[in-house]
DNA sequence: TCCTTGACGGAGA
DNA sequence: ATCTCCGCCAAGG
């Protein structure tokens, strides 16, 4: 029998803790696959917040550079590199290195949106 | 508190 | 296709 209501979320399947927002924006980017690139909005969404593209660029600026995370694979809806100066131009580099195509400094969304 | 500032997004012009 | 304007939502001053 659970002793308490943690252990009731456990044997349910839920951690300890419920992921804070945070981590469950991490755990969507974690998940964009090689070559393919997600919207903030759309990481947003998955992670469960409708509106919060802004949160996730607020998530993603607040990663320490060592991040192992494939922040480079989230742009804007435009399917544009939000990112200035050498920043945004070590997301491109990334991402052409991974295969993903510029067209004027323009992603085809249509061709490299990640669909889960 | 109020105001400003964004790795945003969508509707109009 | 581009540019503005406005809504959104936290964080920091």
């Amino acid at each position: 029998m659970p002793k308490s209501a943690s252990d009731e979320a456990e044997q349910r399947g839920a951690s300890t803790h419920d992921p804070s927002p945070q981590e469950r924006i991490w755990q969507v980017v974690a998940s964009i696959p090689k070559g393919a690139v997600a919207t903030y909005g759309q990481v947003a969404e998955l992670a469960g917040m409708p509106r919060g593209a802004r949160q996730v660029g607020r998530v993603l600026a607040a990663l320490p550079n060592d991040s192992r995370l494939p922040w480079h694979r989230v742009v804007n809806a435009a399917g544009r590199v939000s990112l200035r100066g050498d920043s945004g131009r070590l997301q491109r580099r990334l991402l052409r290195d991974e295969g993903v195509a510029f067209r004027a400094d323009r992603i085809d969304l249509q061709r490299c949106r990640w669909t889960p």
